[in-house]
DNA sequence: AGACTGACTGGGA
DNA sequence: GTCCCAGCCAGTC
């Protein structure tokens, strides 16, 4: 994994993107935000949400694990139903209460921490 | 080309 | 805690 700063670099910000969801260990969860910021972007969550949609339907890509800053699913609406986003979190042991990821803090999988 | 939009966020009021 | 606002990227009109 190679570090992004996209400052005079051309390059696809999609699989950057990618590549970070891609390495979110099963069980933990992200936020838009970190993933923008390991990125080396200000203020890119936005973009990172945007370009998480273009992954729906890909089940290679576990953008289930990326919900907002509060822990909350703001993106279950983009997935096959509604439930699916908290169904899937669920199925790896994160529990979810009220459309929020319970523990969040601690669940909370930073790659700036984790990864080199 | 210009103006919006959106799976967002941090800072200030 | 709340509300507002600018900034990020790529696509659409």
């Amino acid at each position: 994994m190679r570090r992004y700063l996209y400052s005079g670099m051309k390059h696809n910000f999609f699989e950057e993107v990618y590549e970070v969801v891609k390495l979110i260990p099963k069980g933990r969860v992200t936020a838009y935000g970190d993933i923008a910021a390991y990125l080396g972007l200000r203020s890119g969550a936005r973009a990172v949400g945007w370009a998480l949609k273009a992954t729906a339907g890909n089940h290679n890509i576990p953008a289930h694990r990326v919900v907002n800053r509060n822990g909350q699913l703001t993106g279950k609406h983009q997935f096959p139903y509604p439930e699916y986003m908290a169904e899937m979190l669920e199925a790896e042991g994160v529990k979810v209460k009220d459309d929020t990821v319970v523990a969040f803090d601690e669940l909370r999988w930073l790659p700036a921490n984790e990864l080199l």
